[in-house]
DNA sequence: GACCTGCTGCGGAATG
């Protein structure tokens, strides 16, 4: 043992503290000189694992002094993708290096972090520093950055997990080529700490670039036995339980039962007005809530979320209703239950929520689905099924992103400046730029220095000056003007909601506060408000006594059922379909399918249940027309794009006109005449042949990459946002990206920005690969068509998609959900 | 650039 390890176990004694196994693995491939991935979750000491055997190395390499204050600068920066997680991990970092008597200073470093703190950090360097992927390109944009780096040893990038397959991972993956350019004569050890993903080992490789030496790099996974319990949550009448829907409230009811059996209850939705529903519902039935009961989402302010975070920590809160913006988070104590409420749509986000409950060490986490329509009590057995057969989704990393580049070599430009062929041989060691040719990253430099074919007119876009072969910012104005536009993520313009009377709630979007009124009323962070001005990009509130009001929604992205998940749904199918035939569902293992026995007996009276070898088309005749439902079970988005292809490749035997509808389970084509489906089918229909061709012509793919192209174009540094608090009109910005994607389309046909968001669309939008692979499976698949006089209950839920987009909303929508039952169909 | 239900995340000047 040596002499470092021998100190760092009597400290573990000293605290009483149990090692992990993986702690011990984790201190001798550190003190190795290995990099690597550790795969561990939160809350497993990953923290303590990671930092002390970094504090074994170096008293090992200062063995008579190592308690002597020494100017030796930084040792060990730590990466993480929140801003708070700095603040509760230096704390716990303090802990060890007081303890142990070192004269270190552990730091951090974010946007919270003040002018003067950030002028004393660049003075005095403090042995351990935590930022964040922005700020760590922040300081990579001031003058003399290598000094800063000239003594570390070791990078540590933590929740590895949630960077991959961003944008803001590819800015890490620059920012950590950089730093290991820096440090190439000698050895910088490198980690990453990520939870369970699909991919590790993509994982760890992405992470570590293509130039450590394969025998150099590990994986750890710490083998941490935490046992999940599923529970969902049966309808007590599964006859009256609505066929569609998304909010799930009526439950509320056996939802407030397993609160009221525990101390502390999280309650995850899936949107944030979801949340404000919830949380409204609660207050209204059970008012005995109010005070131990909070909310949390992303569009609360800060100061808000901060409290109830300390709240839940200290026990003063009993219920809190959130989205995803308790994910991941403050370290904070673990609580009794865990309620989900709708799809979780991937196994790995509910095991993540899941884990948030369950106490010490070795105890078991307990989670509550709770679905919002019948047919996803399924997604129910199909989770559990998941969970069992470890079965997690993959972060799959973005590769070539020129617009991230752009900007990174703008921020070496803006700092000591740049030479192309070192930094191309730099970022070619990543995994993200890796195959970047010369011509492509030409372009770029081209770009930056003289606005590329197109834009050489503008001075503002000539941001790079060359001398000597040296590419550097010489304006003091596009240096500000850069630094105070970096990072990946692009956010809308937000509406701030604020007391007439002082203080901030939260932020609403543009559109919804320009459906209000003065004097109206909406419902937003769990009160009633009425709106009295709107200024400044602010909207003034007092509070109202009233009891009604609106509930704002928020646009935000539409996560589809994971590729995982509803290939488990397609197994339960199956599964249900099987025993269908021996007419024994009352047997069937999972409660969620004895429940909804009598819906599948329906369906299959009505239609028909699909094996796995089937692929199950419905038709139906209304008076909006010919419906045509068909059943991938592959998640929203690849629907999408189905439905778009299929209602192109029909029109080409017949014009006709499509109104298309979707969810995770399926899709619907409405026409006015009866389509030829058979006809269809036999010029194959789900071919993949000319498949890019036929989605550039069945999807408006210019608009798809139109839009994706606006966060390009932040990204790269093409639009500046203005002042920070100054707000501008995003019409004003969306015009603006607009216009440069239509000049670069008209004028430069190779331009990379263009192509780039031509590729997301296709990669992100429509997820090309997903729907390639779906094709592929349903070419095998016997296809059985059946015609219904009435909905089915696999369709019934896209129809009401399809209901309110129509906005043949005239009896309110949620009656005609409401009709909509077992009950009404058997009578 | 649209709202059909749809998450999360970070940064940041100079002047008066």
């Amino acid at each position: 043992m040596t002499r470092g390890q021998k100190i760092i176990s009597e400290w573990y004694a000293k605290k009483g503290w149990q090692q992990f196994s993986f702690q011990k693995e984790m201190e001798i491939a550190f003190l190795d000189g290995y990099s690597g991935l550790l795969n561990a979750p939160t809350g497993s000491g990953k923290t303590f694992a990671m930092f002390l055997p970094f504090i074994a190395a170096y008293i090992d390499a200062h063995p008579d002094d190592y308690l002597i204050r020494k100017d030796n600068g930084l040792q060990l920066l730590w990466i993480t993708p929140l801003r708070a997680l700095t603040n509760d991990i230096r704390k716990a970092m303090q802990t060890v290096v007081e303890d142990l008597g070192l004269p270190w200073k552990v730091a951090s470093r974010t946007g919270d972090t003040s002018a003067k703190e950030k002028q004393e950090l660049k003075k005095k360097q403090p042995e351990v520093l935590l930022t964040t992927p922005e700020s760590l390109h922040l300081m990579l944009a001031q003058k003399e950055y290598p000094k800063m780096f000239a003594g570390l040893q070791a990078l540590v990038v933590d929740e590895w997990h949630e960077l991959l397959g961003t944008k803001r991972g590819v800015q890490l993956e620059l920012g950590l080529s950089r730093l290991k350019y820096l440090k190439r004569d000698t050895t910088l050890k490198v980690w990453g700490i990520s939870a369970t993903i699909g991919n590790l080992e993509e994982a760890a490789e992405v992470l570590l670039g293509n130039d450590i030496p394969a025998e150099r790099i590990c994986i750890i996974r710490a083998k941490l036995d935490k046992k999940i319990v599923i529970e969902s949550v049966i309808p007590e009448n599964i006859e009256e339980f609505s066929w569609a829907g998304h909010l799930g409230i009526k439950l509320l009811p056996q939802v407030m039962e397993i609160v009221s059996k525990s101390r502390t209850t999280l309650i995850f939705t899936n949107t944030r007005s979801q949340s404000e529903i919830w949380y409204m519902g609660i207050l209204d039935k059970y008012p005995e809530y109010a005070g131990v009961m909070a909310m949390h989402h992303g569009s609360l302010d800060n100061d808000l979320r901060n409290w109830v975070e300390e709240a839940l920590h200290n026990e003063m809160l009993r219920l809190v209703v959130c989205t995803s913006s308790l994910d991941l988070g403050v370290d904070f104590r673990p609580v009794d239950s865990v309620v989900q409420i709708g799809s979780p749509k991937g196994v790995a986000r509910f095991m993540q929520r899941a884990g948030r409950s369950g106490h010490h060490p070795g105890a078991t986490s307990k989670a509550w689905f709770v679905p919002t329509h019948s047919l996803e009590l399924l997604e129910g057995a199909a989770l559990k099924q998941a969970i069992a057969d470890e079965l997690f989704e993959s972060r799959d990393p973005i590769v070539l992103a020129m617009d991230v580049l752009m900007q990174y070599l703008v921020t070496l430009a803006v700092s000591d400046g740049f030479y192309p062929a070192e930094v191309f041989r730099e970022i070619k060691t990543s995994f993200a730029y890796a195959d970047l040719e010369w011509k492509e990253f030409h372009q770029i430099l081209d770009f930056i220095t003289s606005g590329g074919k197109t834009l050489s007119q503008y001075d503002e876009f000539l941001k790079v000056e060359i001398a000597d072969g040296l590419y550097k910012v010489n304006s003091r104005r596009v240096a500000m003007h850069h630094r105070l536009s970096m990072g990946t993520i692009v956010s809308d313009v937000n509406i701030r909601v604020r007391f007439l009377s002082g203080g901030s709630l939260g932020t609403i979007e543009e559109y919804f506060i320009s459906k209000l009124k003065i004097g109206d009323t909406f419902w937003f962070a769990g009160r009633n408000l009425e709106l009295l001005k709107f200024k400044d990009m602010t909207a003034f509130v007092r509070k109202s006594t009233g009891k009604k009001g609106i509930i704002p929604s928020w646009m935000g992205g539409r996560m589809p059922l994971s590729s995982q998940l509803s290939s488990k749904l397609r197994d339960k199918l199956d599964e249900v379909a099987v025993m269908m035939d021996h007419q024994s569902p009352e047997q069937h293992q999972d409660i969620e399918v004895r429940a909804l026995k009598p819906l599948f007996e329906l369906q299959s009276r009505l239609s028909h249940l699909p094996r796995k070898t089937e692929f199950l088309i419905e038709k139906f005749r209304s008076r909006d027309g010919f419906h045509l439902f068909f059943y991938p079970f592959e998640g929203r988005l690849v629907h999408e794009g189905m439905a778009s292809l299929f209602a192109y490749r029909i029109s080409k035997l017949k014009r006709v006109n499509f109104s298309l509808a979707m969810n995770d389970y399926g899709f619907e084509l409405l026409t006015d005449e009866e389509i030829l489906l058979e006809q269809a089918l036999e010029m194959d229909l789900f071919s993949t042949e000319n498949l890019l061709d036929d989605i550039q012509q069945s999807l408006n793919a210019t608009e798809m990459a139109r839009r994706k192209f606006r966060d390009i174009a932040h990204i790269a540094g093409l639009v500046f946002t203005g002042f920070p608090g100054k707000g501008m009109k995003s019409r004003h910005l969306q015009a603006s990206t607009s216009l440069l994607f239509d000049v670069f389309s008209e004028y430069e046909s190779d331009n990379v920005l263009v192509k780039q968001a031509y590729q997301e669309a296709l990669q992100f939008q429509l997820e090309e690969f997903r729907l390639r692979e779906a094709l592929q499976r349903l070419q095998k698949l016997k296809i059985v068509i059946t015609r219904s006089e009435q909905p089915t209950p696999f369709a019934f839920p896209i129809l009401v998609d399809g209901l309110s987009r129509e906005k043949l909303i005239t009896e309110t929508l949620e009656e005609r959900v409401a009709k909509m039952t077992l009950k009404y169909q058997k009578s």
